[in-house]
Parts: C-alpha cells; structure tokens; sequence
DNA sequence: CATTTTTGTTGGATCGATTCAAATTCCGCT
DNA sequence: AGCGGAATTTGAATCGATCCAACAAAAATG
C-alpha cells in the first residue's frame, strides 16, 4: 500500500531496498558490489526485494563520487563532435584509443563545442580521468582550457613548445626530409608547399617570420625538414611558395589557386596532410593537369583513403592507431610523470609521384 | 606552512576554499555557479584563495550526485567502439547524434564491450542520462541489459517487435517494395536476397520457418516487401535464394558463393545492406561479372560510400543523420513516453542496376 | 566449558558539491 | 535613532552510494 502511495515519484535508492529488506545499508550495498561476502540467505532475500521494489541496481552517481575514479577518458577537441566521425585521421586515431580503452573496459567520452563559451564549460564538467586532446586548430588554447581541469592529458599532433605538457608527435623533420627526397630525386626543381598553420586563424602564403615565430613547432619542423633536404640537391628553398591553410576544402583551394597563379608553376607539390594531399589532387585534375604526369604530390598522415584514391597517394605515413593506443594508455595508467614521444614515420610510394615532367 | 606540511596528497575542495577564505562553502559555491548573486568583494577574495590554492574549480563528480542530471547521453552497441568509427552507417549516424547533441550542450559516452560480461557492467555504470541503442547483431539482449538501468533509451534499425520500447526504424516494406519494382521492371526474373539475420548468429540459406519466427522483424519486413512486389510480376518468390550473413566481409562472401553455386545464377540481386551490396560488386568483380551488365544489385541504407563505388550504388537510402537526430532528442527531451517512429525512404537509382541481360 | 578465530552485520563517516529556508547585514528614509 | 525591505550570507540537509572500525554470532580450538 504504502509503495502504491509513494507514486512514482522518485527512484528507488539502496537505503530504501536495505530499510524493506530489514537490513543496513552497508550489507545491502554489499550485496551488490561484493556479493561473496555475505550470507546466501540474506543475499537473496534483499535481492528479492530489490527486483520486486523495481531497484535498478547502485547508482553510478553515487558510486562515482565514493570511488572517485570515472574509469573513462576524455577526448577532446575544438572542432564539432562530428569532427570525430567525419575526419579520416581523427577516425584512425579513435579506433586507436578504443583499441586501449576496449582493453581495460575503460569508456570514452567525447567533447568538443560549438563555441568558446560551451567548450570551456564542456571540458570543465566532463566526467573523465584525463583528456586526450586533439590539437589542430586552436590546439594551444584547449591545452590552457585543459589545463585548469588539474587532470592528466596528452596533447596530440601538435608539436607543443611547451615541454611542462605529455605529448605524443612524430619526427616531423625526418618525415618530411624522406618526402623532399623522393621528389628532388625524381627530378623535381620547382616546389610548393602546402602547410598547415604555423598559429591560429591565418591562411594565406607563409613569410619567413611567421615561420620563426611557429607557434606550431610540428608544422614549423616540417617545413624545415622539407628545406634542409631540398637544399641538399642544390634548390633555392627561398623560392619555394609555401601556403598556410585551414586543412580542409575552402583555403587549400585558394591555396592552389594563389600557387599556379604565378609564372612559375611547381612540378611537385609538399602537402603537410593527405587531406589536403588529396584535395590537391582533385583540384588538379579538374584543372586538366595529370597527377603525376605533370604535377607529383606527396600528402603527410597515412589515412586509409590515401590508398583509394586516383591515382593512389605517395606519403608520409604516421602511425596513427598506435599513437592512439600510446595516448589513450598514458591517461589510463598515469603516474603523474609528464611524458612526450616521438614516433617515427614511414614513407610510403604509391602512384600521386612520378619523374619530373620533361618541359 | 601549513599547506607544505599538507603536501599533494589529496585534491583541494571546495570547502577548503571556504574556510581558508573565511566563508560558508555555500557563499564559496556560489562564487562558482552563481557569481552574480555574491558582493564583488567577497566574490574576488574567495576567487583569489581559489587560485592561489590551486584550486581546480568545483568537481563535477560531486556536482553531479547533486544534480541528478549529467547531461550526457549513452551510444551503445555489442560491437566494438572501433565500430563507431569504422561504419560508414554508424558513422552517419552518429554525425546527427553529435548534431543534436551538439546543439543542446550534451555529451556523448560510447558504450561497448568485448564480451558479454563487461557490456553488461559497462551499462551498468555508464553515466548518462539515457541511451541510443545500435541494435546489430545482439540487439535483444542489449535492449534487455539496457531495461535493467531504467533509463530513457531508443532502439536503432531493429523493427523490434515489443511495443513497448521507443524506437526509430524506417518502411522496410515499402522500402524493399521499391527496390524490388525497379529490378523487375527492368526485366528481371532471376533474383537473390543478401540478408541480414533474422535471429541471432545464425548464417547460410534462411528457411520459410526461420523467417517466419523472425527475432528481427525488421529483416522479416524488408523481405516481405520484396517478395510481395516481386510477386505482382509474377515472379514465384519460392525459388529466390535468401542467404543470412552477419553483414560482414566473410559470412557475405560465403552467401555469394553459395548463391552462384546452384546451377541458375540470378541476373538480380537484393541486398538488405550497403555494405553487402559493396562487398558483392567487388566479389562479381573479381570473378570476372561486369556489374550491372551481367548482374544488378540493389543496396539498402543510403551510406555515403555507395555514392563513391563502381558503379555508384543503387540502393534505398533511410534518412540516417534525421534518424541520429531524432534519436538523440528523444533522449534528451524525454517525456517519460513510448515512442516509435517510422521514417520514410528514398530509392537512389545509380549506376549498379540496368537491364536484365538477353541471355 | 572457556577462549580464540572466523564469518557476517552494523551504522557512522565520507566522497564534493548544491540548495534553500532562515538569519544577518546593508541601505535609504522618515 | 528606528524601521522596512532588499541584498547577502549562513549552515544544515541532501544527492546515492562505499568503506571500515567495531561489534555480534557462530565455529573451531584447547
């Protein structure tokens, strides 16, 4: 009776199962966390009750607080939450970090905003045990934002300057060292670059100041990777066009256009990502020109549609998973040591290159 | 002094704040929630002990028990998290979730499990405020272990039977009726069915029984839809070849060969997937069938990849991100009530359907 | 039969915040 | 000075669990 009286009002707690089942609230709370250690009899009995009151087992809510640990980790990044689902080297870098949270059972939260205000707030509230931060666009002021949380991170695929924050990146030199390379020794004399930012919110053809002054040390290394070796072959690097986009559609286009409006155009173009690799390469086409015929790209990243598209693409592949797994496990077994690694890179030849065109 | 001896052993709370700053933890607590209602003065003096405390601002664990509401909502499957990432359907899917969720400041937890077990504890102790269930291979029990939390929660893709959870599906049967027209008016009289299950783990030639005694009604009614528009063009549907897989690589291929084993290959076939639909061009491909000169295949879903094969796939599109979108809000504005939607279809026709062959 | 050990149960303390009714302070005005 | 009402501040109650020291009962031991 009394129960048809309480209505539906509020949910059934454990205090409640244990007051019906004439026991306290520690067995009770035993009976469904640490079954083993309490009597058959009593056990079932609160259990009866409880499926009869309608319980829906402990609350996480409460749980959570008691236990302190979420058992969940954070990913975290400035663009919207499809960013996660649509972006192909985000999409390889999430079924990394499943991979390893799948291992220890540990979940996944996503957060991101649309805007500032909300992000702040986002990363604020979010139930975790640390962040894996995805640092394109805006990468330095979501480390500021993290940062305040007091909680473990790792900051991703930003050649952070700042050595106090975890780090996973890869040897960008090195990387892009092989692709400068491979171009110069097909023949290649005339370059483009196209770049990801060297700081926030600018597009447009890179000065050498803007180089210096790279807030993002990742792009800055690989440009200079990309000019030490160039250099090495005997080419003016001072010549060579380097266009800073947002890594996608609308400015890597401008970039293009900006590129083979000059005199000159490049034989061989540098992309720091198959993004915009690919983007490029479709740009081109549309344009009558023959990749690799008359212009070879090479893109930066290894994502899987690299290798499906016409013709396939040359690049430096990242191990992307393995980053993946790297971060997600520095946040699941933090010990508080701030840890930044280098991974190396993989140059793979596929069919956006080719020798420089006779002319 | 003091806060040396303390060391770093446990975080700082926000009644440490309170104290060290001379105000009630409830003044101190406003200070963070609701700042207007506190004197400027107090206000930053509390702010300033905060700060120089190192204080984190207020945790959302403990926020959380209070409030009662996370604001988050769960994504759940049986499969893998990588599946969230990896499936061109889950990905669209997704995309209108994290549109929803986007938009009303929500965060999205993805839960999964690699057995059992865990993803009967991994549902357990998610903290979310309500569910969007993936309902694939495994959908029953999910929904069952998903019962147990009393939580607001959608099925996905099912065309489940029980009326009494909410869900969103789409017209299977007009859906298929579509698609089975458009084979047969093109001359068609040969077909075969790729189909998803019918019931749990189970592959190979379905029988008349076994669809009958559908678990998944949604298969059943996709079927039915076919066969029931195949047969106003006379077409004795008793002799179309009905193959279950596990909408995967392995179990389709399999279904392909024993499909063209029998002595009378289709001209036509019928897929309840794109993804099966995909992997069938590619194994007619690969034995030599141009596709849709020697055979046609329709697909089901409407995945942004069927637009980028060859041929681009005919297929009967579902309204995948409003499907997302939908779900999500159900959640997210849950009124207690049972709902069950059903959204229409779209037949695409591409380049993998043509005239039956002369033969 | 007295004493130790084992096994099970209890209930208060705790996790970290928010809420709200009641108490206090502040202010302008007569 | 005294008063009313607005603006602030207080502190106890609450959210829903888990943990653990202390105790009780039952079993084993001498």
């Amino acid at each position: 009776m009394a129960s048809l009286l309480e209505g539906q009002a509020r949910p059934i707690r454990l205090a409640d199962i244990a007051k019906a089942a004439g026991v306290s609230h520690g067995t009770a709370s035993n009976v469904f966390s640490r079954p083993e250690i309490v009597r058959a009899e009593v056990r079932e009995r609160v259990k009866a009750v409880a499926e009869q009151m309608g319980y829906a087992g402990p609350d996480p809510k409460g749980r959570l607080l008691r236990a302190g640990k979420v058992n969940a980790i954070g990913v975290a990044t400035t663009e919207p939450l499809s960013y996660f689902f649509d972006d192909p080297f985000a999409r390889v870098m999430m079924a990394g970090i499943s991979e390893a949270c799948d291992a220890t059972g540990a979940g996944i939260a996503l957060v991101s905003a649309a805007n500032q205000e909300k992000l702040a707030w986002n990363i604020q509230s979010a139930l975790v045990d640390g962040f894996v931060l995805f640092c394109i666009e805006g990468g330095s002021r979501l480390v500021d934002l993290t940062r305040e949380r007091r909680l473990p991170f790792v900051a991703l695929e930003l050649g952070f300057q700042d050595e106090t924050v975890s780090a996973i990146g890869v040897d960008n030199v090195a990387g892009a060292r092989l692709a400068a390379r491979h171009l110069a020794e097909l023949g290649h004399r005339r370059f483009a670059v196209l770049s990801l930012g060297f700081a926030d919110n600018r597009t447009g053809f890179a000065t050498p100041e803007a180089v210096r002054s790279a807030v993002y040390t990742g792009t800055r290394d690989r440009l200079v990777g990309y000019f030490e070796e160039l250099s090495r072959f005997g080419i003016d690097t001072a010549k060579i066009p380097v266009y800073e986009t947002e890594n996608e559609e609308k400015s890597t286009r401008a970039g293009l256009e900006a590129i083979f409006a000059s005199g000159e155009p490049p034989t061989a173009i540098l992309a720091m990502s198959d993004r915009m690799a690919l983007i490029a390469i479709d740009w081109l086409r549309a344009r009558g020109l023959n990749v690799p015929a008359d212009v070879s790209i090479v893109g930066f990243d290894g994502v899987p549609d690299g290798a499906l598209s016409t013709p396939p693409l040359t690049t430096i592949a990242q191990p992307i998973t393995e980053i993946g797994r790297r971060a997600a496990r520095m946040i699941l077994d933090h010990d508080g040591a701030v840890r930044r690694e280098t991974m190396g890179v993989e140059f793979v030849v596929r069919g956006s290159t080719g020798p420089a065109p006779k002319a």
